[in-house]
RNA sequence: GGCCCGUUGGUCAAGAGGUUAAGACAUCGCCCUUUCACGGCGAAAACAGGAGUUCGAUUCUCCUACGGGUCACCA
C-alpha cells in the first residue's frame, strides 16, 4: 500500500489544470483564489497536473500553463517544474498509486469490477426513457465472485466503479454556497479506474488531494454536483474531507443580450489572448479578481496582487454567475498603464512607435501624449500613424462649429501660419505655444480658431492624441510647412 | 427531464429585518481646454413576481418565473 499522505500544518490549496490547451481566464481566476486563500493565510500554493485523459493531452500546454502563472506572479510552492514533498505532481507519473487504492475499496465493498462494453453503455443510454438521464444500471454491482475471478483471470477489458449507497443522503458544507444536501440514490456508480488503466479525474483527484494534504479545494461551481460522490469517497477511505469553496461562473454577454458561459465567441478569453491583444497581466489580474469576489473595504478597485492577498477573505466570494466586461478590463488596464513611470511606459511604448519608423528623438512629445490617453499599448500605431504620412482627408474636416473653425477662416489662418511657422527658428513646444498664441490675440480670436485648422493640416485627422503644438512638434518643421501648403493648395479652390 | 445552484441599475457589486439602497465601469450633461483624452462636477438607472413570518421585509420561509450548472471509461 501507497504511503498515506504526509501531515502538513497550514492551508494547502491546489491548482490543478489538465493540459488541453490555453488558458481560459475561469481557469486563471480559479488559480488566482487559490494562490490568494493559501497566501493570505500563510500556506502553500501547489501545482498539479491532471493529465489523465490521454486522449485530449495538447503539446505544449503544460508550458503555457507554467508561463501564464509565472506571468501573472501566481508562484507556485510546489510542481511539476520545481519539485516538493508530494511528488511526482504529474498525474500520469503517479500512476501506480491510483489501482492499490481502488482495489482496495473493491476488497472492502465499496468498489466493484465492471466489464460492460462501450457498447452495451451506448444502448443502455439509447434505450433509456430519458436518453438525458440515463445513468449506468449497475449491471455489474452484483456480480458473483467467481464469475468476476473468471473474467479477470480471462483479462477482460473492465474499469473499476464506485458503489454508491443505494440510501440515505449525503450532505456537505461549502464555504460559499453553504450546506447543500443530495439524495444517494441520485448518485451515479462512476468509474475510478478506466479501461486503460488510467484513473479518472474523479478518482485521482481525491487520491492526490489527500495525499498531499490539500486543506482546501478551490474549483468552479460546475463541480458542485459531484462533490457528494468525492465525500463518499473520503469516507469510504476514511480520510479527511477537504473545506470546499466552490466559485461562481463566468460568463459572456451574447449578441442578443443573453449570458452564456464565457467562451470564445464573446472574445478573447485566454489569457495568452487577451495579453496579444494588448492587456497588461496585472490588469488581468486584477479585474478577475473581482469579478465574484469584493473585499470587505470596498471602495478600493486597483489592486497589486500583494495588496490583494492582503484583502482576500472566503466570505467576499459571491455565490451568483458573474459577467465578464470587457469596458470594465479596459479601464483597469488604463488605469495601469496611467500609474506607469515614465521608464516603464517609454519601455511598453517605444516598440509600437519604433515599428512606425518614428524617430526616436520624438520620445519625450510623444510618451507625453500617449500616456494619458491610451487603453492598450497596441493602439500607438492608430492613434499616431499621421506622423509618418499625410492621410487623404476631406476638406470638410476644417469645419468645426465648437472652435467656431470654417473654411473661410481656415484659409486666413493658414495663411498667416505659414509666415509665422517659417519664421521660428526654435521648433520647440513653448515658442511654438507663445507665437501661436500671439498670432490668435493680435487676430482677436479665440486659441482654437488658429489651433483647429493648423492641427487639421498637419495631421490631416479629426482627433489626435495632443494637440496642434504636439504635433508641429512630431511632425518637424519642414513637413509642417510643407502640409499646410498641401492644405492651402487643396482649399484654393474655395476662392472667388 | 431528474438533481443542484443562483436572481440588487446595461455590467461588477455593497448592504444580512427599519438606509435618501453605497461605490466602480459604461451612458448622458456641464466645467476645464488646442481636437481627443485626463481631471472636476452632476444626471439617469436596481432589490424578478407572488404568498407568508413580522409592527416593519431587498434582507427570513415557501411557491412560481427566469438564468445557470450537472447527469462520460472529460476534467
Amino acid at each position: 500500500m501507497p504511503n498515506s499522505a504526509i501531515i502538513f500544518s497550514g492551508v494547502r490549496t491546489r491548482f490543478a489544470p489538465s493540459p488541453t490547451g490555453f488558458m481560459h481566464v475561469g481557469n486563471l481566476r480559479t488559480a488566482l483564489y487559490e494562490y490568494l486563500l493559501a497566501k493570505s493565510m500563510g500556506g502553500s500554493f501547489v501545482l498539479r497536473i491532471e493529465d489523465t485523459d490521454r486522449e485530449r493531452l495538447v503539446e505544449g500546454a503544460t508550458d503555457t500553463i507554467f508561463q501564464t502563472l509565472k506571468c501573472a506572479g501566481l508562484i507556485h510552492d510546489e510542481g511539476p517544474d520545481i519539485g516538493g514533498p508530494c511528488g511526482p505532481y504529474v498525474q500520469s507519473e503517479r500512476m501506480h498509486l491510483y489501482r492499490p487504492y481502488a482495489e482496495q475499496l473493491v476488497r472492502e465493498g465499496k468498489a466493484y469490477y465492471c466489464f460492460c462494453t462501450k457498447e452495451r453503455l451506448d444502448q443502455l443510454r439509447l434505450s433509456s426513457d430519458n436518453p438525458d438521464s440515463a445513468g449506468y444500471d449497475r449491471h455489474c454491482r452484483t456480480l458473483s465472485d467467481d464469475l468476476v475471478a473468471e473474467q479477470l483471470a480471462l483479462n477482460m477489458p473492465h474499469v473499476i466503479r464506485q458503489k454508491v449507497p443505494l440510501e440515505g443522503v449525503t450532505t456537505f458544507f461549502d464555504h460559499v454556497y453553504g450546506e447543500i444536501s443530495v439524495p444517494n440514490k441520485d448518485l451515479e456508480d462512476q468509474v475510478l479506474i478506466k479501461a486503460d488503466g488510467f484513473p479518472t479525474y474523479n478518482f485521482a483527484n481525491i487520491v492526490d488531494d489527500h495525499l498531499m494534504g490539500i486543506t482546501h479545494v478551490v474549483r468552479g461551481s460546475e463541480y458542485l454536483s459531484s462533490t457528494p460522490k468525492y465525500n463518499l469517497l473520503y469516507q469510504a477511505f476514511g480520510w479527511n474531507i477537504p473545506e470546499y469553496v466552490h466559485l461562481p461562473l463566468i460568463q459572456g454577454k451574447n449578441p442578443d443580450g443573453t449570458v452564456s458561459k464565457l467562451s470564445k465567441r464573446h472574445g478573447a478569453t485566454g489569457f495568452e489572448d487577451l495579453v496579444a491583444e494588448g492587456y497588461l497581466p496585472e490588469a488581468i489580474i486584477n479585474y478577475i479578481a473581482l469579478l465574484g469576489w469584493c473585499p470587505k473595504d470596498n471602495t478600493q478597485e486597483v489592486f497589486s496582487l500583494e495588496e490583494l492577498v492582503r484583502a482576500f477573505s472566503i466570505d467576499g466570494i459571491s455565490k451568483s454567475p458573474a459577467t465578464f466586461d470587457y469596458d470594465k478590463l479596459d479601464w483597469f488596464n488604463s488605469e495601469y498603464i496611467r500609474a506607469m513611470d515614465a521608464r516603464a511606459f517609454y519601455e511598453h511604448a517605444a516598440p509600437y512607435y519604433r515599428q512606425l519608423g518614428v524617430d526616436e528623438a520624438l520620445s519625450a512629445t510623444l510618451l507625453e501624449v500617449l500616456q494619458p490617453r491610451i487603453t492598450k499599448f497596441i493602439e500607438i500605431p492608430e492613434k499616431i500613424s499621421y506622423v509618418k504620412a499625410l492621410p487623404e482627408y476631406d476638406l470638410s474636416l476644417f469645419e468645426h462649429k465648437k472652435s467656431k473653425s470654417t473654411i473661410e477662416t481656415s484659409i486666413s489662418m493658414l495663411g498667416k501660419l505659414t509666415d509665422l511657422l517659417s519664421d521660428i527658428s526654435e521648433w520647440n513646444k513653448d515658442s511654438l505655444m507663445s507665437r501661436l498664441t500671439a498670432l490668435a490675440e493680435s487676430e482677436g480670436v479665440k486659441n482654437a480658431l488658429v489651433m483647429w485648422p493648423l492641427r487639421i493640416a498637419v495631421t490631416g485627422t479629426l482627433v489626435t492624441p495632443g494637440g496642434a503644438v504636439e504635433a508641429l512638434l512630431l511632425i518637424g518643421q519642414k513637413e509642417s510647412l510643407n502640409r499646410i501648403e498641401i492644405a492651402r493648395a487643396r482649399l484654393s479652390i474655395f476662392n472667388n
